[in-house]
DNA sequence: AATATATACCTTGACAGACGAGGTATATTG
DNA sequence: CAATATACCTCGTCTGTCAAGGTATATATT
């Protein structure tokens, strides 16, 4: 990995969220997902990712629930809920706002 | 401020070297300067600042020495190093490029 | 039949960086 | 002479990350 989690830190969640705002989808999903996407620079530690999903789950911004798989490891759904589009948008809105800060200060 | 600690926490240090590639400036500076460039949303704390004078000092990338200011209170000065100036460089490739694998995951 | 790998979930404890709260000292302004 | 601005600093707390460990199912390899 070359994206340190220092880096990333601030965006879990809305890593997460984006996840799955077209469809549900499950953590071990999600972590290939991430790594796939930025050819392997960007991963979510596995312990990170679940503690995670403990905070959105807290704050309403999604719903987990038991897939019925019927071959293979069980699966814990994810779905996000709107105050979850909500807060994504919100999110957003913020890396959009940081990212010119951030290119501002490094000139 | 609108920008999190948590989404400036990984650009401390380069933030911090990149007000220094050109001048030697001292804490209580560069700390107006960040929020001046970012019309406030960015504020690095000065327990936040000093302690990252301190790792930055300690890598070799800064060096620090007492300003003689005739009047006013003392300024402790930091200038970049060589070392510094690289690091510089790196953590702005690093920032591109998590620039685009954030925007990537945020779709 | 045993081993390794992939899928899939989880918890615990340690660590590092941010920062609130507190401190010191000098100079100016009301 | 009190308040504000400049300028430095430390200590202890908090939060998010993650290494290390665990459980269970299924397939591929040896």
């Amino acid at each position: 990995m070359s994206i340190t989690s220092d880096i990333l830190r601030g965006h879990t969640e809305a890593i997460i969220l984006s996840h799955l705002l077209d469809q549900d989808s499950y953590g071990y999903q999600i972590n290939k997902d991430i790594m796939k996407k930025t050819d392997n620079r960007c991963e979510l530690k596995e312990a990170t990712l679940y503690s995670a999903f403990r905070r959105l789950e807290q704050a309403g911004y999604i719903r987990a629930y038991w897939g019925n798989e019927k071959v293979g490891a069980r699966r814990r759904y994810y779905a996000i809920t709107e105050e979850g589009r909500g807060a994504y948008q919100s999110y957003k809105r913020d890396w959009e706002e940081a990212k010119n800060d951030i290119d501002r200060l490094l000139k």
